[in-house]
DNA sequence: CTAATCTATTGTGATATTACGATATAAATT
DNA sequence: AATTTATATCGTAATATCACAATAGATTAG
């Protein structure tokens, strides 16, 4: 097998996975932090930067732009790319729905 | 190679790509919200709930367990799992350090 | 128009993930 | 002691991910 049977979860239970997996490689929260600070970059910032090679670089901007975090315009021969502040706050609330379900049990029901 | 070059990004970086990869599978979430609804559940549980197979919700328990997130208890011949209470709040306090660097840029400076 | 520059895509190899059946392990029951 | 019950581990097949060289595509500079 080795695929996921997202058909057996929820809409809200895959859609959390998906954000969470775009997150789930140190070099893109490396591109979302250098994003965060500098507002924008090129795809050879990044390279310089992060000390990857460029097909790699553009393969991780590619899953963030997929999954809607990021989006890139063309700016002459370069592509300047951005977070999506909709689709970030989005995403920030989802993963607060689910940190934010946790109560600190009172009494230690816990095993 | 297809094997991530954790020694170029910083220990935080990794840490929370780390996290968010523990997060980055829908069974897990359903795993995670069924723990912060019931508090505590046994393998069998899951395995009612989700309708993998036994196997596959050990594997990922095993995962969960892996980075923390749960922690499992014998109790006979069954184990109870439940949510870690001091890492859960570790693992979110991360995220959270992660969007909120996030400024809306009053001047639209974004591409 | 040609060359240079920058990014995306393609192809590929190495490794990781997902899922499950089969089997092993360990405790409780009979 | 033998059986039942519950979970973990092993083995394996299918698929996905990570990384990079090579190449293609598109725009600007000369």
């Amino acid at each position: 097998m080795g695929v996921t049977k997202s058909d057996l979860f929820t809409e809200a239970q895959n859609d959390v996975a998906l954000a969470a997996k775009a997150l789930a490689h140190p070099a893109r929260i490396a591109i979302i932090e250098f994003l965060l600070k500098s507002n924008t970059c090129f795809n050879g910032d990044l390279v310089n930067e992060l000390g990857l090679a460029q097909a790699t670089i553009s393969q991780h901007l590619h899953e963030l732009k997929d999954v809607g975090i990021i989006q890139g315009t063309i700016e002459g021969t370069k592509v300047c790319y951005c977070i999506n502040p909709q689709r970030w706050k989005e995403i920030q609330e989802k993963f607060n729905g689910l940190f934010n379900k946790f109560e600190d049990p009172s009494t230690n029901d816990c095993c």
